[in-house]
DNA sequence: TGTGACTCAAACGTCATACTTAATTTGCCG
DNA sequence: CGGCAAATTAAGTATGACGTTTGAGTCACA
């Protein structure tokens, strides 16, 4: 992740987003700016900047005679990345996985459909790369480097799809991958079939088989399901 | 739409981000915050703040001794609603509009699977309504009214799915089913095959027949492909 | 001629303060 | 008791001063 801005206004936003997010100000919750300038010790300019970006992605509302309010839940931007990042970090961690998960299930078939007609020469290339990597380092405990292919593989399918939203969603992915992987602290090497699975993806999408890459990458995020306890759909 | 937020800050968003989405200032122009201040006749604050939106959109960095840079554009949160809505508004809204209906046609299929679990009776009922409401106005040039029931009838669908991220997908969706209505000027009624399905969406929920209610949903969203020409996945 | 350190200035970053605007509360008066 | 007006409060805006970073140009030296 490239995050953790330069500034004063980041540094009150990486304190003020969590607190929002994970319920230490519930919505309703009334925050004043001069109070906030105060605890951090920061002017009120800065201060004004991290509330202009919590209001854009929908986090508070700031009215005046009446302060900065937390907004209900349904309403925050849970697709801004930063918001993501929050939550993952914070309480409802596990919650926040199995919605991911469960956006995943929808999105990656799809994408590994489209990835199927659209992905470049190259592009096939680094999907097999990345699968021979999971396999590779499938054994002997090897989690991190499996991870990074894991991540990767996903990225390209993403990429590959041709279609810009799902290619935003990398990021999101790689966070649900990463936080499975520390969360769960899989001690156990990697589902060889999962791996398998991988490895035949990418088969598929080389060979432009758009049917069997979404019927394989369903099985991939159905298996992803299983590990959370979501029932399939 | 509840957006065209208060304030001079806001004032300049409207007019910096659509300049930027549309393409006005390309990615890497150079924007400068005195150049702007002196634009829009406001003071550093108001431009201070606005940039610093722009910024969490992830649409420019700041930095210092060079300016404001407009970031490249696979870069830009893509899911922000206010990106959203700026690029509909803009010169590539046919691509826009593409890439968001593929993302309903992975989406809402889910949802919809999802709902017929989880729908509460009133959801339910309300499914119904729309459904029966789009019926009532799918003939005689009353496509105001079929638009109406249509975006409820979705918005339902994915706040049923319980699944949060499926539930924020509602505004885009509802963009996308406007946008389809204005922009294509359709003169014609509602297709009656598109209009069937949904009731049969309905009917399938009710019953709890998650299977179905995705594989009706499927076809609606093929439809929804199928009008923009894009090959079906 | 090429390289490296040094200086300078441009542009953003932060602060303090004064003033403006709008919404809530209070309280007066009918 | 009800409605309207004034006071109050907290956010919004403007402005001048100063700090900090960093790109670019300069100059000396090898």
């Amino acid at each position: 992740m490239e995050n953790q801005g330069q500034g004063l206004h980041a540094r009150v936003l990486e304190s003020l987003g969590p607190a929002i997010t994970s319920g230490t100000y519930p919505p309703g919750s009334v925050l004043r700016t001069d109070e906030l300038e105060e605890r951090f010790d920061v002017s009120r300019t800065v201060i004004r900047e991290a509330i202009r970006v919590l209001e854009s992605m929908h986090l508070v509302t700031s009215r005046r005679r009446v302060g900065v309010t937390v907004r209900p839940t349904e309403e925050w931007n849970v697709y801004d990345p930063q918001v993501i990042r929050w939550r993952l970090a914070g309480t409802d961690r596990p919650r926040q996985l199995r919605s991911l998960t469960v956006l995943r299930s929808a999105v990656e078939p799809v994408a590994a459909g489209l990835a199927a007609r659209h992905a470049t020469p190259e592009q096939c290339e680094e999907l097999t790369r990345h699968a021979l990597g999971m396999v590779a380092t499938s054994r002997g405990q090897q989690l991190g480097a499996y991870l990074v292919h894991d991540v990767a593989f996903h990225r390209v399918i993403l990429r590959a799809s041709g279609n810009e939203m799902f290619a935003r969603l990398g990021d999101v992915v790689a966070e649900v991958l990463t936080g499975r992987t520390e969360h769960q602290v899989m001690f156990t090497d990697p589902d060889p079939a999962a791996v398998t699975l991988h490895v035949r993806v990418a088969e598929a999408v080389r060979e432009r088989d758009a049917e069997r890459a979404e019927a394989l990458t369903r099985e991939i995020t159905a298996g992803a399901m299983a590990e959370l306890d979501i029932l399939a759909p």
